[in-house]
DNA sequence: CTGTTAGCGCTTTCAT
DNA sequence: ATGAAAGCGCTAACAG
């Protein structure tokens, strides 16, 4: 357990010099099939294992990573995953990659067509893609795959594609856990109500969808038979909505429990809080500022979290891998979903901190 | 966002050579107060970040690092702590580490003492420790201190000690958390049992009264006042434990949930699964692999987790950062406290086998 | 107190 | 097809 093996010494075992054996290893041709052979052999023999980071300084070249997600601002859902990304770069020191972020509004169609052109054209060596809109991403990946520019999916993943890799958490489970936390925190058969977010354009495939899937999936698993309300809001225009949401409290006045299928339940838990409701029971997704603020105040009885900056840090770290060093990985990466409560928060706020990556 | 800035550029700008630069990195003196300074500038100002990985490089030194935790068998709590230690070890090709585990019995005082006779005998540059027994582990600490050899706790930590870092959950609030989940899943006012485990000899300060003074805090602070029992069965001669825990559950035909204090939850799992009881509510501790089993079958209703991969790992690598590159860190570290149901678990087992440290 | 230099493991160019 | 050698960023020993 002690004693690394170099590139020297399978050179020695094999009888043959250091760079035929950088040839085989990364086949780069010129090498006869018997030192091959016999490369081959003294690697396995001696378990011979590169050293990524040498390999990296020696090879001296430059990455241009290019990554498109939704626009945020601080504390939300993206800006946990944009730090994942920035935390892999960090990481990579020895490695000389530089990195241009291209956001698009989520809510916007068309201005994620627009952005979309933008990434086609800047000529990456990689891309990641945090995809909203499934034709556009469809259509910006027709375009890479044509450019020959590998790319890996956050998030979520768009079907029939063939990105590197993707990670993301399963929206559906997602749904699914939101229906039996819910449904276990309210008595049996009580009111429940979905918010969920409209979108400009198309809305397609979108995560929301696939929740909601598994929300009722859950219901229907059980044998549970809720009366189920569905809201939309505008995640646009936030002005609007406290009207909305009062509107629908005040007109429902039976309603034990609701989920928001996005990242923005904070919205309900602010107006449970201005209003003083106490009788509502509440789960939502995602570890947003706000959201961890209304867990902390009661007004969220619990939070699933899809881990954003591990994705991002895993999407950022294969893709040097994959560049840098050649190395292969798992394709389908799908994350836990964890479930936060008022005592554990700040658990997971705390470690979000520690680079424990 | 390109280029780095290595040590070369530090000393142009600071009209130095690169050798003094080095000096002044690590303050081995030598090096005149003006020179200190210009380069101090050059450093701020340029962001200089050595590369750590080229450093491990050049100094070319080897490490023994010594662990001592208790003994496993595999799928255990202890297993996964350890592929973690593995796991960063492999991360750090570059630096040259020997790695040698001590184990010993943690139910068995007198074991325990012998196996850190031998780890104080070792001579290891750093060790990383499982503590179990307080008196025990305070004396090894004070050999170490001795012998200037730096250590870092896992799982648990003792306190009145000076670790170079901790990497624990946090007992008390994994019991507060236990407590909130049974009390949520049963009745109100129903009978609760508690099981834990009995040690040879000394059993002070072990992580169990930690948790169970977290569970009796959550009754308390909510005002709860369901009937407890407390159970203790024996972690050594599992044979018996069947008998023990049938004639328990038969004389006490009233109790709607129990939680386990330590990671042996299954063996309550199993009881149920083989008597077919399906009325009384379960919350267990640890992803080990009898515990996957119980709570994929449904006799687990939550099972609290608290990520020991990620604790041997960040454990390792703090320990690997500060031998070897001299960095310094964060020295308490609580990870999260993961609540897992049956639709999460697998995600969690998927995620525990992606290389994602 | 300071600069120069060899060498860590690996890649790549240039002869051969 | 293959070996020799330079150079990546950094450390440490050595000379001055």
């Amino acid at each position: 357990m002690s004693k690394r093996i170099t590139i020297k010494d399978i050179a020695k075992l094999a009888g043959v010099s250091v760079g035929t054996v950088d040839r085989v290893l990364y086949n780069r041709g010129s090498v006869s099939e018997a030192s091959r052979i016999a490369i081959e052999k003294a690697i396995e023999k001696m378990e011979y294992k590169p050293n990524i980071h040498v390999s990296a300084l020696a090879l001296r070249k430059t990455y241009k990573l290019c990554i498109t997600i939704p626009q945020f601002t601080e504390g939300e859902y993206w800006d946990a995953l944009e730090s994942g990304i920035k935390r892999a770069i960090e990481k990579y020191e020895g490695v000389d990659i530089s990195v241009k972020f291209f956001y698009y509004n989520q809510f916007d169609i068309y201005d994620c067509r627009k952005t979309f052109d933008e990434v086609s054209k800047y000529d990456a060596d990689a891309v990641i893609i945090g995809p909203t809109f499934r034709d556009e991403t469809i259509y910006l990946i027709s375009q890479l795959e044509y450019l020959k520019i590998p790319y890996v999916f956050v998030d979520s993943v768009v079907e029939n594609t063939s990105p590197l890799a993707f990670f993301v958490a399963d929206p559906y489970t997602c749904g699914y856990i939101m229906s039996k936390l819910i449904t276990g925190l309210t008595p049996s058969n009580s009111e429940l109500v979905l918010f969920q977010a409209e979108r400009i354009g198309d809305e397609s495939a979108n995560t929301t969808i696939l929740r909601k899937r598994g929300f009722l999936a859950y219901l229907k698993d059980k044998k549970l038979t809720n009366k189920l309300h569905s809201v939309m809001y505008s995640a646009l225009d936030l002005s609007r909505n406290d009207d909305l949401i009062g509107d629908y409290f005040e007109k429902n006045p039976n309603i034990h429990g609701a989920i928001v299928l996005n990242s923005r339940g904070h919205v309900i838990a602010d107006y449970f809080e201005k209003k003083n409701i106490n009788n509502i029971k509440l789960v939502c997704i995602d570890m947003t500022e706000k959201n961890i603020h209304a867990i902390k105040s009661g007004y969220i009885d619990y939070l699933i979290c899809q881990r954003p900056e591990a994705q991002g840090y895993l999407a950022t770290k294969s893709i040097i891998e994959f560049l840098v060093y050649r190395l292969s990985f798992k394709v389908e990466n799908y994350l836990p979903l964890d479930i936060l409560v008022n005592e554990t928060v700040c658990l997971y706020e705390e470690f979000n901190n520690i680079d424990y990556l």
